[in-house]
DNA sequence: AGCACGCCGACT
DNA sequence: GTCGGCGTGCTC
């Protein structure tokens, strides 16, 4: 007898799929992409209906509940999220749950929709009494209808009055669904339309096109900071618009990019198209607010960080990629999903063009570009005409310095002061020391969980680890030979915070990096106190060196490079190249005086000299042919498998294990490792790392399913993680 | 991931 | 004797 049948990806960590029979009461609502309840094993839980077909339904159970009305997933969304759960080789149910808002993909079944009561006037005979009740009746009268929120922002306490309106029949009291601002009440800048230089016309006149023709291609917009690729993307997305399609736009992080999102609402908002925001500052109602908003339609521009390329949206007709270079955009735990490609896949499944803007492309981006597969536009011209700054490398084996700064750079410091303008000072590095050192001994303090040394931190009087959440206070003595002298070796931002003050009494000094931007709105603080010129010196990590437009600074210090230059990754001279050119692009935007102060103690690493001379082109030419000799991306491509355990000689030996077959197996590809993790011990587990390499995707790909197979043979205690095409390799 | 089954140590 | 440790195996 053939019945119903649904294929189902269950909420657990398995490949497969499971198949259940439809009860006939359900048969008549069931669709894909609709979530269900269904007895796994000896529970419940939830699963997505991936397809729906007939057959024999014998030995099959029955699904228990429907729990949507309509499907949550498109099948233009879910066949990205079934590409996706193959690629980087993750269960589709944990894809799945990934790609939705918290709450929708768990095993509580419950939604939370806010409602807040709305009131409406309706033509009672009656008049209320009290003076505050004929206000706040004036006041809805005059507004038509308002919520609850909105009579409380104007009125203290006003539900005793409501209440009295609506029993005297002057107010009727409905419940409508809630939903939250989350721009509060944010001021916007002014939207200026500006008018295009050429490279900018070009930009949007082939994207445009693009756009119109609603068919899949790949643009990257290769422009240094302040050439205007902002302004090339809302002209971008004004098409798209103009074709009633929705555009999406992806940012590294929305906290760092708040003057995006106000340029993006300011042009659009005030011409009636409506913009969700998606980012992990928002709190899970909000976000879930957010989605169905989306999902309705209601929206025509997403814009959010990584997991906003899941948005729900049926009309795409353009996705953005800013600063497509970030690696923020790869998940780095759990789904490792990077966002930017992902951009092009949709791209490609929903026939929209996808363009990626950055100052510093990725390599994989630009060799792209270089092979045609994507389309470079470059923006050669400053929008303001500025020259670029001047990028002067200060040599530290010749001034050695006494503290952090060296004697060029604390001079240039003083001038700028001098002359009432505002520095920024990059160190990458937060805490007071990275780690406290016993000078009797050379006894350092490490991180019981993690393989690193804690990094000091002089406000809070703690030894942190920045892997995990340790945190000890400092001792008096050495634990091991007892004595007392115990210096803090080396440098972040909050040591040289103090430096710059000793050397500058009486100036401006803050400090911007993860320990003083965890409040929320602490960020935009500072970002609105150097705008504003409340600031004298801004000293930072990266965070300093992303997206901001501060007008008043003239002067820029780089720090502590050598640390970038000399991390353990093959990416390490891309990373610095890219870092140092966006910072140095804070320098002189508005004037174009800029001045950036890099010290190093290797002045002639082409990075540097590159960076220095804002060279893209000619770091990417001394850079490739050390990827192509090693068949490094973008010349190959990686798969890291990440073994992991509490007990290492089981991680060790499972590693091996695994290995000793895939040096059996490898076709076309190369087998690296096992070898420790740059970070060993992480968390208090113990990690292993086997790499593999090849330059043929497929063969790759072959190896990685027969590790897939390989998996489950694996000792019970040792996790195997696939990090298909890594960014960091920690 | 859960959740149960199963087979060994130290307790009322 | 049995309570409970967590190794192993399964989930339509």
């Amino acid at each position: 007898m053939s019945e119903l049948i649904a294929e189902i990806a269950v909420n657990a960590p398995l490949k497969q799929f499971f198949s259940y029979r439809v009860p006939e009461p359900l048969a008549e609502k069931v669709a894909v992409g609709m979530r269900v309840r269904v007895p796994f094993g000896r529970r419940t839980s939830v699963g997505f209906i991936l397809s729906l077909g007939s057959g024999s339904a014998e030995g099959l159970k029955d699904i228990k509940d429907l729990l949507d009305e309509q499907p949550l997933l498109s099948a233009e969304l879910l066949r990205l999220l079934r590409w996706a759960a193959d690629y980087y080789c993750h269960p589709l149910g944990k894809v799945i749950r990934n790609a939705l808002p918290a709450g929708l993909g768990s095993d509580k079944a419950t939604t939370r929709i806010l409602v807040e009561p709305v009131y409406r006037c309706l033509n009672a005979e009656s008049r209320p009494r009290g003076s505050k009740q004929k206000e706040l009746l004036d006041y809805i009268t005059q507004q038509g209808q308002a919520g609850l929120a909105q009579v409380r922002e104007k009125f203290a306490a006003p539900h005793a009055a409501l209440k009295r309106l609506v029993e005297l029949g002057c107010l009727e009291q409905a419940e409508q669904e809630r939903q939250r601002d989350p721009f509060l009440l944010e001021e916007l800048p002014q939207d200026k339309c500006l008018t295009l230089n050429s490279d900018q016309e070009k930009a949007v006149f082939e994207v445009s096109t693009a756009v119109d023709n609603a068919r899949f291609k790949a643009f990257l917009l290769h422009g240094v900071t302040g050439s205007g690729k902002t302004e090339v993307y809302l002209r971008a997305v004004e098409s798209c618009l103009q074709h009633q399609r929705q555009a999406l736009v992806l940012v590294p992080e929305i906290a760092l990019t708040p003057q995006l999102v106000a340029r993006f609402r300011a042009r659009f908002e005030a011409a009636g198209y409506k913009l969700a925001v998606l980012h992990s500052g928002l709190s899970d109602g909000e976000r879930y607010d957010g989605w169905r908003l989306i999902k309705r339609g209601e929206v025509q521009i997403v814009i959010g960080a990584r997991s906003a390329i899941f948005a729900p949206l049926d009309q795409l007709g353009l996705i953005v990629v800013d600063e497509e270079h970030e690696t923020s955009y790869k998940q780095g735990e759990g789904f490792r999903y990077n966002a930017r490609d992902l951009a092009l896949v949709r791209g490609q499944q929903q026939d929209c063009p996808v363009l990626l803007g950055s100052a510093t492309p990725s390599f994989a981006t630009f060799y792209r570009s270089e092979h045609a597969a994507v389309q470079r536009l470059a923006l050669d011209q400053r929008v303001h005409a500025g020259a670029m700054p001047k990028v002067e490398l200060i040599d530290l084996r010749e001034t050695p310095p006494e503290g952090v700064l060296a004697n060029p750079l604390i001079e240039e410091l003083q001038a700028t002061l001098e002359r009432r303008e505002q520095a920024l000072l990059l160190l990458n590095r937060r805490g007071f020391a990275p780690f406290l050192l016993c000078t009797d001994c050379g006894t350092s303090f490490h991180c019981p969980n993690c393989e690193i040394t804690l990094t000091f931190h002089q406000r809070e009087r703690l030894l942190r680890c920045h892997y995990c959440d340790y945190a000890e206070p400092p001792k008096e003595h050495c634990p091991k030979c007892q004595g007392l002298n115990i210096e803090p070796e080396g440098a972040g931002t909050e040591r040289l915070e103090v430096e710059v003050a000793e050397l500058f009494p009486g100036v401006r000094i803050a400090r911007m990096d993860r320990d003083t931007t965890s409040r929320k709105g602490a960020h935009q603080k500072l970002v609105d106190q150097m705008v504003h010129r409340q600031i004298d010196i801004l000293i930072g990590t990266q965070m300093i060196a992303k997206g901001h437009d501060f007008p008043g600074v003239n002067t820029v210090g780089v720090l502590g490079t050598d640390s970038l230059l000399n991390m353990p990754d093959f990416r390490a001279a891309e990373r610095c190249f890219s870092l140092l050119t966006q910072v140095a692009g804070r320098a002189g935007r508005s004037s174009g005086g800029g001045k950036v102060f890099i010290q190093t103690y290797y002045p002639e690493h082409y990075a540097l000299t590159c960076a220095a001379k804002q060279d893209y082109h000619e770091f990417y030419r001394q850079e490739l042919p050390f990827r192509k000799e090693l068949g490094y991306p973008p010349c190959g491509h990686l798969v890291n498998l990440v073994f992991v355990g509490n007990n290492l000689p089981q991680v060790k030996a499972e590693a091996e294990g695994m290995a000793q077959n895939l040096y059996r197996l490898a076709q076309d590809v190369e087998v690296l490792g096992p070898s420790p993790c740059p970070l060993a011990r992480l968390r208090g587990k113990s990690r292993y790392q086997l790499l593999l390499k090849a330059i043929d995707r497929a063969a790759l790909r072959r190896l990685v399913l027969v590790v897939e197979g390989l998996k489950n043979k694996l000792k019970n205690g040792v996790g195997l993680y696939t990090d298909v095409d890594p960014v960091d390799m920690f």
